[in-house]
DNA sequence: CAGAATCTTGACCGGACGGTCAGATTCGGT
DNA sequence: ACCGAATCTGACCGTCCGGTCAAGATTCTG
């Protein structure tokens, strides 16, 4: 197929493929639910690979939140800056949110588990780095209520309730599968998510409709 | 201290004890997590007790579960009748769910990390009786929207977003600390919770004030 | 092509943990 | 006071699972 001679080929596919697979499993059982090899048989690897890559579980798992965090860090912040009017910037907010919760599902129950576990691994980053962004993003609510764009809503909460109620998609699924009597969620669902999330968020924060 | 001789008194006080000790215990690590002996010693009895009284450590969950669920049939879907004005009605349900997540944390954590682990003992709660209640509840804000009083919105929807809200700050505390560099969520924290999820949800859903 | 470095893997190990059990103790009724 | 039932518990067992290892295979490098 491909005959090009790649050096450190078997490293970055073996260790790929783990990581896939890990993040597979622990969003299905958490850490402690998780085993060696049934991540190894998702992989297509023999157990001891992984040890040989990763040393112990619970560097995998580090890995793995490693990775899932810098998502985190992630491109929705963006929408919140001064420039743009509150309407169109909690409405891409809370639909990359919402992206986020549809398209990495896993991701999103691992960082759940996590943090349902105490935070024993994440508190740095939580600490840390998401905080100062809430403090950021919220000197930007505290600007556009000023200008009388917004209500005065505690900026913190109100993130806080928006991780909520998108994340609740991602991690709670299955609540949301049984109550609506739905094999899985459709777009359709995702959509009317979207409708309720962002005028509950947009009409509930008194932001009057961009100009 | 109290010298009525009492019958059945060992099991009601043993089993009493083992419930909430491994209530605690689950809600700290989930059940995989959880360890019979860490629950013998919260107890304050030999492991063998609890296998004397629960025989096996998924009877044990079970049981725990099942007192959970009788909670989530709750007091709070009885704000939702036809009789109430929106405004009053939301404003007590959110509350309510809002109390449960201050006073019972370690419940609705043990709830949350079920539906991560796929539901796969209260799914039949999920599709059988939290569903009913859920569409008993739509008919009341379809009545509502019929009437004027407040926007026609999903209602399954804004329930989810209702629960996610207020089980964030039982389940996802640690974040919330975090962020908002408390030790813990004390009554303030909550009091601002309290009106930031009402605010959405009444202001969200269009509800005129009651008159 | 030789030798080094990296990778692969089946077989194995030791500890942890859920669960058992038999004998001791206490309790409740008469 | 007596007896059967219920309760209690330390000691023990078997399995599961994370982790190790050494020998072989493959790939890289000069």
């Amino acid at each position: 197929m491909d005959s090009l001679p790649e050096t450190g080929t078997a490293r970055r596919d073996s260790t790929a493929a783990i990581l896939a697979a890990a993040e597979r499993v622990f969003a299905r059982g958490g850490f402690d639910g998780a085993r060696m090899n049934e991540i190894a048989t998702e992989a297509g690897l023999p157990k001891a690979n992984l040890h040989y890559y990763f040393g112990t579980k619970e560097r995998l798992y580090r890995a793995v939140l490693e990775a899932i965090l810098t998502q985190w860090l992630d491109a929705a912040a963006e929408w919140i800056v001064p420039g743009r009017h509150p309407a169109e910037a909690l409405t891409g907010y809370v639909q990359a949110k919402l992206d986020h919760a549809r398209l990495r599902p896993e991701a999103s129950r691992i960082f759940a588990a996590e943090l349902l576990r105490g935070a024993p691994l994440v508190m740095p980053f939580l600490a840390g780095e998401q905080r100062r962004r809430v403090q950021d993003m919220s000197l930007v609510f505290a600007h556009w209520a000023t200008q009388g764009l917004m209500d005065h809503l505690p900026p913190a909460h109100v993130f806080f309730c928006i991780w909520a109620m998108t994340q609740t998609y991602a991690d709670f699924d299955v609540q949301i599968r049984a109550v609506l009597a739905q094999d899985a969620l459709d777009g359709q669902t995702f959509a009317d998510a979207a409708a309720t999330v962002t005028a509950l968020v947009l009409k509930g924060c008194g932001v009057r409709a961009a100009d």
